[in-house]
DNA sequence: CTCGTATATATCGCACACGATTAAATCGTA
DNA sequence: TACGATTTAATCGTGTGCGATATATACGAG
């Protein structure tokens, strides 16, 4: 009868629009980042990895996957996408060979210079004053951390 | 020389961090939302259609779409699923041959019912207190409307 | 030294997600 | 009426993501 936009059902769960507040609002910024990275012939998940080399070059496959939450599954294409562009090489360690170093070219090194403009660009597009976007950072990692300690102490 | 650990670089810039806070925490509520939805054969996307749904039975794809914030490439295949699993129908307006209106089955809407204790586990979860959730979620609607008035006034 | 276990990465299959393109229906206007 | 422009979905190619599995190396008990 009554199947016609009912707005309430779905406005009235706070809950229920957090999960699509995080979900669009991750689209937007990926929409933001995407132009930006373009241009340095990146994608928003290789940015985030190349953010981390630069600050740890030589890390491991499993400590970028720790630092990212990303497995091996999806960091290992990733990587090799990064490698075959000639950013990065992947080499075994040499006292665990079970690991997997992966170090950065000049190129990729160069690449930080490049990019050095996209986080005002970004923050420019957030659109909201400095104490904002710290006060969203700080509720989001409590939020984070939260949903964290929830799915651990729960493995089913 | 250094390039050995050096957190400050990455911590010190909030913008940086906001876009991976927004990376980890969708990905943590995927984790979340993951085991609970597994019980009733649904994605995350899916959950996110059928919420849709259940609000607006027989809305086109275009329209779930702007709802979403996804374009009919992710959609056909998704709600395809959806119908191959007896969720849905898809059927051609008669009015506008262009549009196709997704419909719930019988079984579609009694898996409302199935869905409603959800809510609850993920705010459980979410383990903060209804007026800070109510803060994430203001702030999210702030910063979405921000970078999407940017998106849109650059399309370069 | 050897065998079983644990760890680190890689591989595979499936499901998003998006940009670019295509195809069909509709609309506007001559 | 006819025909070009617009709108709506579908399709295609590439790149994430993840669970399950495989493989190779390291570790540890005996």
């Amino acid at each position: 009868m009554d199947n016609e936009v009912s707005p309430d059902k779905f406005m009235l769960r706070p809950e229920a629009m957090l999960c699509f507040d995080l979900y669009a609002t991750h689209h937007a910024v990926g929409q933001v980042y995407q132009p930006l990275l373009a241009g340095l012939g990146l994608t928003y998940p290789q940015y985030l990895v190349m953010i981390v080399l630069w600050e740890m070059d030589g890390i491991t496959v499993g400590d970028l996957g720790a630092r990212l939450d990303l497995t091996s599954s999806t960091l290992t294409p990733l990587i090799k996408r990064l490698e075959s562009q000639g950013l990065v090489l992947r080499q075994r360690d040499t006292r665990d060979e079970r690991k997997v170093r992966v170090r950065l070219t000049a190129t990729g090194r160069d690449l930080e210079a490049a990019a050095r403009h996209i986080p005002d660009c970004v923050a420019e597009a957030f659109g909201l004053p400095q104490a904002r976007l710290e006060e969203v950072h700080a509720l989001l990692g409590q939020l984070r951390r939260a949903l964290k300690a929830h799915a651990g102490s729960r493995p089913a």
